[in-house]
DNA sequence: TTTGTGAACCAATTCGCGAATGGTTGCGAT
DNA sequence: ATCGCAACCATTCGCGAATTGGTTCACAAA
């Protein structure tokens, strides 16, 4: 999923075909273990349609973010699988939480610094919505995709590409699979409001153009993470500053 | 090749058996041009050894970082290829080198302030070796190398493996083909005393364990190289300090 | 005219299989 | 014991056929 760009799509393209809802209703169901679907003519012939019109539906899909093609490969339900996959891995097994957070420390308040001097009213927006749907989370799992689409997308408004890929590799290193049973034992019901007040407070130094503040406030948050984080792994709590 | 592995290594291997001798002799001599060089067995035969002594050689010389070898491959001259290779490429192509630079005044600052608490003696020792390298160097080409390997070592002495993957992301970008020519422009007979002055500053201020010192003076340091390799691509020097 | 359909073709990828290659083991000679 | 030789294992490559998304075209339907 991307819910980045589910949540800045308008919701009137119910005037689209047919072939559209019926395809968007079912695509949970279409997919097999690894996301993949059946191939255009197969799932058009299966849907009573004709390719044209399945491809049409297709490319509603893909520009909302639920589903990525590739010629010669396939269509496949969720994110396009990032270039950054391999190194991240690699890079997960040789390094561990307390240099994660010491990396982030650093860099994520230079993002947030950026951000509040080039992000765009957009990008402010959907920052705000990105928190309340952290806030609104039915569970843990898909609070934790809002809350990385939320980082993300102050990344993004830094507006430095390379800066932007430099986040993605943390990012995914910070997710990896080996790390997934200490990411479900931080989560704590009593911290999520202070993570989302945190970030509000983040937010409003970028709305505002303080970049000061939007670094401090950044600072802040991911400090009061790595206070809650580490410890459950039995490691210390870096002391260096940004 | 391996810069920085081989100044590091002693000169007292002439004991092992012959076959070492002769290959290593050789070596620049045997690979293609993809520095490929034949499988073992025509190697063998060609050198008129059997193939066990020539992997025990092989087997040196891969322990030097002269050699890598993967099974299936084949074995090759100079050093085992990155991860970080396709998504530097990728980044390369959507980011520009005022973005480097930019990126770079954050980070390389840091790893050297967290350098000048961890790096141990051997570090310091091999980084004033490569510095002397970079002065002595025959031509531009290697003078690049010596200098990426200096830059490398110290990412290396700030003992974060995450880090060092996030200097190896920069430093790929920063070398892509595409800048081939930017870099050949950069190149300036009266700046290179002014670099080698640099670099001993930063390595005195590591050495000495002195954080802030160690930060200042890369900072400079890349401050000076933005100011003139950017002019260079038409593009304004970022003022954001880190 | 406009739109949709089916077919054919293009381009990128995958898959299967044999060959090549580094990694390993075992046997026999010295 | 050590060395040389051969055989075998695991991984990768190369190539061609099949698969799959991307595109074009002619024709019919609205």
């Amino acid at each position: 999923m991307n819910p980045a760009e589910q949540t800045a799509l308008p919701e009137d393209r119910e005037n689209s075909s047919r072939a559209l809802a019926v395809l968007r209703e079912r695509l949970s169901a279409l997919h097999d273990a690894d996301g993949r679907l059946p191939p255009e003519r197969d799932l058009a012939t299966g849907l009573g349609i004709s390719r044209r019109a399945l491809r049409r539906a297709l490319e509603v899909l893909e520009a909302e973010g639920l589903i990525w093609r590739q010629q010669g490969k396939g269509t496949f339900v969720g994110n396009r699988p990032s270039l950054a996959g391999d190194l991240a891995r690699d890079l997960a097994g040789r390094t561990n939480p307390v240099e994660v957070f010491e990396v982030r420390l650093h860099v994520e308040p230079t993002l947030a610094r950026h951000a509040a001097l080039r992000a765009t009213q957009q990008d402010i927006a959907q920052m705000r919505r990105l928190n309340d749907r952290i806030r609104d989370a039915a569970d843990d799992d898909s609070r934790e995709l809002w809350d990385e689409a939320l980082h993300r997308r102050i990344a993004q408004s830094a507006g430095n590409a390379l800066f932007l890929g430099v986040h993605e590799i943390i990012d995914q290193v910070r997710r990896d699979e080996a790390w997934r049973s200490l990411r479900v034992r931080a989560r704590n019901d009593a911290a999520r409001a202070t993570y989302i007040a945190q970030h509000a407070a983040i937010i409003d130094a970028i709305a505002t153009r303080d970049p000061a503040a939007a670094a401090e406030a950044m600072t802040a948050h991911i400090r009061t993470l790595s206070h809650n984080i580490l410890p459950l792994a039995g490691m210390e709590v870096p002391l260096a500053g940004p």
